[in-house]
Order: structure tokens, then C-alpha cells, then sequence
RNA sequence: GCGGGAAUAGCUCAGUUGGUAGAGCAUAACCUUGCCAAGGUUAGGGUCGAGAGUUCGAGUCUCUUUUCCCGCUCCA
């Protein structure tokens, strides 16, 4: 095995040893590509979630939040390109095990034949002396051997496309003896509907119901409520609206735990600006979102920015933030300028108009949108992949062993604090309790009195928590009690009315996004 | 989707030519110790991923299937 896979699947080992995530279904098999996170997992999902929210929302004005459904009106999916772009009939050649279009093959045949055709024409009018626009040439051009079959093909393909026929699309494949480009053989599959979006039923009675989807991305709910955001909080350009939420891909293959899951949590902003003026704005976002990240701890060569190959349909400039995980340097969050492709889509399938009117230009336009989106799972997966270390460590017989521990983030980590009482007697634990019981206003607390307390630590170690509360003997006398940070295993001793305050001020979230 | 590998207790893994299911760690209780883990005693926990077949008998052999990992492939 080798040592980056070993590395990976020591970090899901631990996920799972301490209820970090869990397969989903696992008691009946598992379901492929669906995971649970445990109670570890979701304190940590909800801080990252929740400290997106505040440096998005809280921290600009100009932001405001939205929680959209899951499930939307079909024609939305229509509008946003996703019914043809996640529709897709795969044909594989079993020679060179390459899996192509089905659509684009024909596609391509069709083109050939056209191609011909029109040569063939070219070549005969050269010789009748025939001019471009004369109704011989005209005949000719629809008349040949290549044109009829063009248009033979052409319909068929037509009839097997809109009746969703993929057996009749295979026949055609066979029928126009298209080979594969690569082995060159028709040594074929059956072509197979590959659809992406998870179909569900709306309606209870079978014969009424109609099909609708869940949704394959959380930004479309932000556009179709554009305006309705817009109006209701006097927003004015530049703004924008962000929304953290489930959404849903059929992906074929699903792999690397988290990272492709068929269910999945995305946080995204879009911002709407004025035409012309998306290039600054793309920047400063892209600036923007680098820095949250480095403030929770990816520093150095563990993010770079990847710009995309070739752009999606809707997009003018994309790149990613890719994160250094195990498996790779791989995407983490998205910077898109969207132009006005998903508001023109709506605005056109609705019927209603989605401009806006800019006071200060006394004109209406339809905003440009620069995205910023970020799959939540896979923030997470790269916050454990950062975090987890193994430490030699010499121990207090003078040995060495391994510590595990996460060196997550203050913020990220799930428990704050563990308290705990040095002994189990001498009314230790009681005055545990007391501090346990004054911070857990403040942050997730836990208690630990079992085995001895370096054990304990180590505990601690292995599930992130940043700091540990000692009670001993003397803390009953001078009111102090020990704390033992968890990357330095330092202590320092801290009067216990003084407890809050410390915390407050290590987890102060102006030293971290103060710059934003 | 193709090819390869794997699945036995919460975790890491043994399990011989097919013959009653094991260890360490972890968990729980009690005793002991007390500032960087693994002292003592005891207890709980497994239809060996699932289904079928061969056999007197299957964790072990055969087939199917599910899930995970690796490589290709795919990927808004």
C-alpha cells in the first residue's frame, strides 16, 4: 500500500473511532456514497457552517441569508441548463473501455455526412457549372446519397432522443457503423440514461404525481429569489445572498469517503453586481475567501487557486481554491462570474422580468453575479486532514510513543474544553462540575474522570479539543486550577473566576477574521 | 463503468488440509495509582458483510450481491 492511501485511511479510521462520521445505513450494508456525521462530526460541521456564516452574513452588511427549499419547480432545473446538462445517454466500447455520448456520436456522424454531402455538391456544380444559389445546386445539396441519409439518421435520432429511447439510439449507433474513434471496433454497450438529479414524485397519488427533482445546487434557489430578496430588505448593488444547504447529485462514481458524496452540503454566496464591473469584484472575492481560510489554518502550500480548463456555460472567469488533501490537491470551494446567465434564464422561462433598477444610473439592468461556493463535507475532510498528526513524544518513564492528536483550529475543533478532577474523591469532581456548569453557556464543554489524567489528555488529544481544565487538591484551597493546551502540552495555572474571560479571549473571533 | 484488492467484537488483527469463535486495545463495574495513556479483579459485546450452493459439517471451497480501498475513466 502506498504511504499517501495509508495516511488517507488512517484519517477514516479515526473519523469513525471517535464518531467523527459513520457510513450511512450501516446496519444494512451501507448505502454507496452516503455518510452520517456523529456526534463529534456534527459539532464540527456546525462550527464550520457556522463560522462561514458569521464572516458572510454577520460581518457584512451588504450580505443578507436565505434558506431556499429543497425542492423547487421543475422548470427551474429547465432554465438553469442542468435537465440537459445532467441528462446524458452513455454508450461505453467495450474494446477500449472509453465511454462516450451517445448523442455526441451521432452527432458527430451527422456532421460527417453533412460535410460530404456538401463536397460532393461542391465538386458537382464545379462541373454543371452551377451557381451557390441556383435550384439545381439547391436540389443537388438536399438530394444526394450523403443528404438523404443525413436526414434519415437525423430523424431517427430525433424520435429515439425525444421518446428517450435507448435502445433505438444503439441500433442507430450500429446501423451507421459508428466505430470508436479509439479501437475503432462497434463493439458496444447498451447505451444507458445517466441522469444526475435525483428524481422524486410530487403528488400521492401515482397516476397525478409529477416528477420533481432534488436540487443538484443550492444557487438557483438565490436567483429565483432575486428579487423578492432584493425588494423586501432595500438591498441596492452591490449585494449579496448567502445560503448553506443539502443538495443532491446521482454522481456514477462516487469515491475518496466525503469528498464525492451523492448527498452533500454546500455554503454559497452570490453577489450581484453592476455589468462591467465583475472583474474587480471576482478579485476581491477570490482575496477574500483565501483569507478565511488561511485565518482557520491553512497556511502555506496546503490552498492554492486553480483556474478551470474550460469554462461551464454560464461563466466568464472560474477558478477553485483547491485544498491539499492525501489523495491530492483538490477542489474545495469555487469562485465563479456567472455573468447574467442564470437571472436572463429565469427571466426568460418565467415570463417575469428579474431587472434591476439602479437609482444612481436611473437605469434597470439584469446584474452580473460573481459566486463563491464551497462544498461544506469537503471543508471538513480538509480541516481532519490538516489536523491530523502523530507525534513522537517521550513519555514520563523516558520512552517514546506516538501521541495522535488534531490540531484543529480553536474555532473549528467540536469540545472547547474537557474538565477534569485529578482524583474521583475528595470532592474534586464536584468542583468539576461547578466549572463544567459555568462554561457551558459559553462553548461545548465535556467531563472525564476515568484512568489516570495524562490517559485522559491523550483522549482529549485524539479528538481535537484544544484545552483541558486539572482539578486538584490544592485548586480547593487557592481557587486555581491547571490548564494543558493541547498542541504544546503546556499548563498554566488560572484562578477559576477567571475561567470565562480566558476562554473568551482564545476564542475571540477577531483575532482570527478580524482582517475581513 | 472496467480492472485489481479487501470485509471476522467499537478499533487493529489471528484463525492450520473444511470440524464448538480468538487475542490485544477499547467499553462498563469495583479496587489501586495520581499532571502527560495502556496496574489488578470481573463483566458485556460476533447469526465471521448479505444471499445461495457443494458437504455429515463452511469464517475457510464455488457462485451471486453489497460496501470500502487502489488504478483507469468520469466530473459545472
Amino acid at each position: 500500500m502506498n504511504p499517501i492511501a495509508d495516511v488517507f485511511q488512517k484519517i477514516t479510521a479515526h473519523t469513525k473511532e471517535h464518531g467523527f462520521v459513520f457510513q450511512s445505513s450501516e446496519l444494512y450494508d451501507g448505502l454507496g456514497a452516503v455518510y452520517d456525521y456523529g456526534p463529534l462530526g456534527v459539532l464540527m460541521k456546525n462550527n464550520l457552517r457556522e463560522l462561514w456564516w458569521q464572516s458572510m452574513v454577520r460581518m457584512h452588511e451588504n450580505i443578507v441569508g436565505l434558506d431556499a427549499a429543497i425542492l423547487m419547480h421543475p422548470s427551474v432545473w429547465k432554465a438553469s441548463g442542468h435537465v440537459d446538462a445532467f441528462n446524458d445517454p452513455l454508450i461505453d466500447n467495450k474494446d477500449s473501455k472509453k465511454r462516450y455520448r451517445a448523442d455526441v456520436l451521432i452527432e458527430e456522424y451527422l456532421d460527417k455526412l453533412d460535410q460530404k454531402s456538401k463536397k460532393e455538391t461542391v465538386k458537382r456544380a464545379a462541373k454543371e457549372g452551377w451557381d451557390e444559389y441556383s435550384d439545381e445546386y439547391q436540389r443537388f445539396l438536399k438530394g444526394n446519397r450523403d443528404a438523404k441519409k443525413a436526414a434519415e439518421v437525423q430523424e431517427k435520432f430525433q424520435q429515439a432522443m425525444g421518446a428517450n429511447d435507448m435502445a433505438a439510439l444503439k441500433d442507430l449507433i450500429l446501423e451507421c457503423g459508428i466505430n470508436c474513434p479509439e479501437s475503432g471496433t462497434a463493439n458496444w454497450t447498451d447505451v444507458r440514461q445517466f441522469n444526475l438529479m435525483f428524481k422524486a414524485q410530487l403528488g400521492a397519488v401515482a397516476e397525478e404525481a409529477s416528477d420533481i427533482y432534488l436540487r443538484p445546487e443550492t444557487a438557483q434557489g438565490i436567483f429565483v429569489n432575486f428579487l423578492n430578496v432584493q425588494k423586501t430588505t432595500r438591498m441596492k448593488i452591490p449585494f449579496g445572498i448567502a445560503q448553506t444547504g443539502k443538495a443532491f447529485r446521482n454522481e456514477i462514481i462516487a469515491r475518496q469517503f466525503i469528498f464525492r458524496m451523492r448527498e452533500f452540503e454546500q455554503m454559497e454566496m452570490q453577489f450581484f453586481v453592476k455589468p462591467g464591473t465583475q472583474k474587480e469584484w471576482y478579485q476581491t472575492w477570490k482575496s477574500n475567501r483565501i483569507q478565511w481560510h488561511q485565518a482557520l489554518g491553512f497556511t502555506g502550500d496546503s490552498i492554492r487557486m486553480h483556474a478551470h480548463d474550460k469554462l461551464a456555460h454560464y461563466a466568464d472567469a472560474a477558478e477553485d481554491i483547491q485544498f491539499h488533501y492525501p489523495f491530492g490537491y483538490k477542489e474545495m470551494e469555487g469562485i465563479h462570474s456567472r455573468t447574467d446567465f442564470d437571472l436572463k434564464q429565469h427571466q426568460e422561462l418565467s415570463g417575469r422580468k428579474l431587472a434591476y433598477f439602479d437609482p444612481e444610473e436611473n437605469a434597470s439592468y439584469i446584474p452580473y453575479v460573481i459566486e463563491t461556493s464551497i462544498g461544506l463535507d469537503r471543508l471538513f475532510l480538509a480541516h481532519l486532514c490538516k489536523a491530523y498528526d502523530e507525534e513522537t513524544v517521550t513519555t514520563g518513564s523516558g520512552g517514546e510513543e506516538i501521541r495522535t492528536v488534531l490540531r484543529l483550529h480553536p474555532l473549528v475543533a467540536p469540545v472547547k474544553v474537557a474538565v477534569f478532577p485529578l482524583v474521583k474523591k475528595d470532592g474534586l469532581p464536584e468542583l468539576a462540575r461547578t466549572i463544567i456548569d459555568d462554561l457551558k453557556f459559553d462553548m461545548q464543554v465535556t467531563y472525564d474522570e476515568k484512568d489516570a489524567v495524562g490517559r485522559r489528555y491523550r483522549r482529549q488529544d485524539a479528538k481535537g479539543t484544544p484545552w483541558c481544565i486539572t482539578v486538584d487538591n490544592e485548586s480547593l484551597e487557592d481557587g486555581q486550577v491547571t490548564i494543558r493546551e493541547r498542541d504544546s502540552m503546556q499548563q498554566e495555572r488560572v484562578s477559576i473566576s477567571a475561567l470565562r474571560g480566558w476562554f473568551k479571549e482564545k476564542l475571540d473571533l477577531r483575532h482570527y477574521l478580524g482582517s475581513q
